[in-house]
DNA sequence: CCCCTGACGGGCG
DNA sequence: TCGCCCGCCAGGG
C-alpha cells in the first residue's frame, strides 16, 4: 500500500464512476488524482487488462481519439463505446464534448 | 547508473 | 487550427 498500486486504484476508482455513454480524458483523472502526468494514467490503464470493472473503453485522449484501442484488440473499444449509445467514426468521438464527464466537475 | 519508451497534455510559433 | 517541443512518472534493457 501506499505505493504505486494505490495508484492503479484510484484511478480503477474513478473510471469505475465514469457513468455509461459518457467519456473522459487522460488528463481529468491524472488532475483528479492530483498529479499532472496524464502518462501515468495511460501507464496504470494498461495494467487494468483483465479487471472487468474498469470500463477502459470509456476513456480516451483529449481529442476524443480512441488511442487506446490497439491495446483493446481490433474495434473492440468502438463495439463497446457503441453499444453504450457513443457513436465513433474514424477512432473518433463524436460530440466528445458533449459526452465527456470530467470527475472534477461532476465529482 | 544511463537511455528509451509509453493508452498524454499543454504551451508556443 | 496545425505542427513541434517539452514536461511528467515509472518500468525495462
Amino acid at each position: 500500500m501506499a505505493s504505486t498500486e494505490n495508484i492503479f486504484d484510484e484511478v480503477y476508482q474513478v473510471v469505475r464512476m465514469i457513468p455509461t455513454g459518457r467519456v473522459t480524458n487522460y488528463g481529468a483523472i491524472a488532475k483528479y488524482l492530483g498529479t499532472n502526468s496524464s502518462r501515468m494514467i495511460g501507464w496504470a490503464m494498461n495494467a487494468c487488462h483483465g479487471i472487468d470493472d474498469v470500463p477502459a473503453h470509456r476513456v480516451v485522449n483529449r481529442i476524443g481519439v480512441l488511442s487506446g484501442k490497439l491495446h483493446f484488440g481490433g474495434n473492440r473499444m468502438q463495439e463497446l463505446l457503441e453499444a453504450e449509445g457513443v457513436k465513433v467514426i474514424n477512432d473518433k468521438i463524436v460530440d466528445f464534448n458533449k459526452l465527456f464527464w470530467d470527475p472534477n466537475v461532476e465529482l
